[in-house]
DNA sequence: TCAGATAGGTACCGATCGGTATCATCTCCG
DNA sequence: CGGAGATGATACCGATCGGTACCTATCTGA
C-alpha cells in the first residue's frame, strides 16, 4: 500500500503545523484502535500515513510515546463525547450522563465496535511504568472523579458508591460491546443506570 | 532462568499424560495472563517451563492454539470459581451470585489484578476468525447465558435485561480492577448488583 | 532382547520487530 | 539570490519473532 509517496500533498490547505506529524497520528490512531497497539508495526503506521519511519521518529520519540499521544487524543475525544450533553441539559447532570450512556449504548451493541482505547490500551500494557499504560491510569482516574461528582450533583447519598456502580456499567460496556456483536449486553445499559441511580437517590 | 532442565521431573506421581505439555500449559498460563498474550514470545514460555521449543510445537500446533488452549483452562477454573457457592447455597441463585461477587470484589480490588483472562485474550485479539478469540467469545456467550438464567430462577421480571445488567457490573470489575490498584470501584460491585436485582425483583 | 515409536535437545530458518545513519529536497526569510 | 532549518526518502542495523529440520535418549510391547 502507500502508493505514490512523493507527489501530491494529500491535503492542498494545510499550513504550517507538520502535515506529517498529523497524518502519522491520524494513521496511528486508526490503526491503533483497530487492531490494538502491540499488534501494528510502525511500519504499517507509516505506510497508512504515507509517509516514512524518520518521519514518524523525527515526530515522537519512540512506538510507545506515539502510542501514548494516541491515547491523549482518545481521551480528548472521549471528553468531547462525555460532556456532549451539557449543552443540551445545563442544569440535569442525570440527564447529561443519560444522554452519554444512550449514545453509548448504541455505539457498543453494533458489530465492529472495538471499545474504549484506554481501557484497551491498559489491558495490552500492564507493566506499571509504561507511558501508555499511564495516560490510560491517568484518564481513567479522571473519569472515575467525574463520575462521582455528577452523582453527587444529583444528590446521591453515597457519591462515591454510585459513580463507582455507574464506572462499572459503563466499563462493561466497552468490554461487552467488542466482544458481543449486535445487540450485546450494553442494550440494558440505559436501564442498569437509571435502576442504580434510583436506588442511591431513594436512599435516605 | 530455567536453571537445570533436565533431572527432577517436578512432580514424581505424574502418568502417561506427556508432563512436558502441562509444564508448558502452566508457564503458558502464568505468563499469558500476567504480561498479556502477545507480550509473550514462545522462548519465554519454553524458558518458564524448563523446556524446549520443539517440546512446545510437538503439544501444541501454534502459539494461537497454545494461546486457545490456556483460554479453555481459564475457562474452567472460571467456572469452578462461579459455581463455588452452589455447594453452600443450593436453592438459592441469588446468594449463590452474590458469592461469587463477593470474591471477585474482593480479588479486584487489589494491586496486581490482571482481570478475566479470557476478555484481555479478546482484546488483544479483535480479528474475528482467531482461535484465540473463539474461545473467549464462545465462553463470555456461555456466561450470559448462565447469568440470564439466574436471573430467571431469580424470578426477575425480565430476565435478559438483569442477566445483562448484572454482566456488566461483572465486567466492569475485570476491567477496573486491572486499571485503578487497591481500593478502585470494583468494591462498589456488590452494592451495585444487588441494587440492579432489587429494582428488577420488584418490577410488576 | 531388540524394534520402533515417542519425547527431548541443539541449532537454525526467514520474516519482522523498533529504530537510525545518511543524503536529497523543499520552503521560508534576509 | 542565497543559505539555513526543517522535512522526506533510501537503505540499513541488531534483536527477536514464530516455527522447524535433525539427531539422540528413553521407554514400550512383542
Amino acid at each position: 500500500m502507500a502508493e505514490r509517496p512523493t507527489e501530491a500533498p494529500p491535503n492542498v490547505g494545510d499550513r504550517r503545523p507538520s502535515r506529517a506529524a498529523e497524518r502519522i497520528r491520524q494513521s496511528a490512531r486508526d490503526l491503533f484502535y483497530r487492531e490494538g497497539i502491540r499488534a501494528v508495526g510502525v511500519e504499517a503506521i507509516v505506510a497508512g500515513a504515507g509517509v516514512t519511519k524518520p518521519s514518524l521518529y523525527r515526530a515522537f520519540p519512540s512506538k510507545d510515546e506515539l502510542a501514548a499521544a494516541y491515547l491523549r487524543d482518545w481521551d480528548a475525544v472521549f471528553w468531547e463525547r462525555f460532556e456532549a450533553g451539557a449543552a443540551l441539559y445545563p442544569d440535569d447532570p442525570r440527564a447529561r450522563l443519560r444522554f452519554y450512556l444512550e449514545g453509548l449504548a448504541a455505539r457498543a451493541t453494533v458489530d465492529g465496535y472495538r471499545g474504549c482505547g484506554l481501557t484497551n490500551a491498559a489491558v495490552e500494557y500492564p507493566e506499571p511504568g509504561h507511558p501508555a499504560r499511564r495516560v490510560a491510569e491517568e484518564a481513567k482516574r479522571a473519569l472515575r472523579r467525574r463520575l462521582t461528582e455528577m452523582a453527587s450533583a444529583m444528590g446521591a447519598s453515597r457519591p462515591d458508591a454510585l459513580g463507582d456502580g455507574l464506572l462499572l456499567l459503563i466499563e462493561g460496556a466497552f468490554a461487552t460491546g467488542q466482544i458481543f456483536g449486535t445487540g450485546g449486553p450494553a442494550r440494558a445499559l440505559v436501564a442498569a443506570a437509571d435502576a442504580l441511580i434510583d436506588t442511591y437517590l431513594g436512599e435516605a
